[in-house]
DNA sequence: TTTGCAATTGCAAAAATTTGCATTATAAAA
DNA sequence: TTTTATAATGCAAATTTTTGCAATTGCAAA
């Protein structure tokens, strides 16, 4: 490993697709740059950052979790189970939700990437025909 | 595989233990009663038992996610980061949030074990002392 | 610079999970 | 009952992920 750490190869990875990648789409895409990084370096690199806050981990259905860089402006997603659509929400009314929560339960809410599984209307009309 | 259908035993199993399990701790769980069953055949199972709903598959920051028999009772957990503990919440409150969301998003929200991570109050005590 | 310590990495083996395909069981239809 | 179609299962191989341990690196104190 030269000067380049992993850790600076993943978020300059995720920046660029700047979207949801398995830990196995980041391991062959840091590859790329990196023919002998081994894999349990990038798993590991990935759950560091993750603990940390910067990469979001989640599962949106797809089998295999996903990581996201974390940005300043949150976001969160709605997954369609029965079409897969991927709805993209903001952070106000689910800041509005973590803030009773937090008061409710006396419990500061980190969650930077929540996921809300069900139906889309698209889905909820095809449904109702048949 | 005789009468009893591996969902038979899953659910059974869950329903006992009535905690979160891994799908490798479902798979030897059974294992005990059938000692014959192929791992992909519990996994498979697993997976289809929380398409229909009937268990719910969550990570709660152990590493593996965990599977749970849904009841009529929902619940959803809020879990620290910091030590680990798991604080059970109902559904009043996410539930209105989940009506907020669907209203504005035209959607329909099915998530029926919602995990939030972030600071319980005594570890957010300790930090600040420290 | 040198030393010491903690974090990162590589490596090889183990473990866990997924996949393709053949077989068997289940249930509905004829 | 027999036929047919669908769903569930087993099996073996492949894939993905984790783990223990040793070696390396990066950083800061001495
Ligand atoms: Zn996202
Ligand atoms: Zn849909
Ligand atoms: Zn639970
Ligand atoms: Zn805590």
């Amino acid at each position: 490993m030269k000067k380049s750490s992993v850790e600076q190869l993943i978020l300059e990875t995720l920046s660029r697709e700047n979207t949801h990648l398995t830990s196995l789409q980041v391991y062959e895409e840091i590859r790329k740059q990196l023919p002998a990084v081994n894999s349990s370096t990038v798993y590991r690199a990935l759950e560091r950052m993750s603990k940390r806050g910067m990469v979001s981990v989640s599962d949106i259905g797809t089998g295999a979790e996903v990581f996201e860089v974390v940005k300043n402006e949150l976001h969160h997603h709605l997954v369609c189970q029965e079409c897969g659509r991927i709805i993209t929400i903001g952070q106000e009314d689910v800041r509005t939700f973590f803030k009773v929560i937090e008061q409710i339960n006396d419990f500061e809410v980190f969650t930077n990437h929540l996921i809300l599984f069900g139906l889309c209307s698209e889905c909820r009309k095809k449904d109702n025909l048949s």
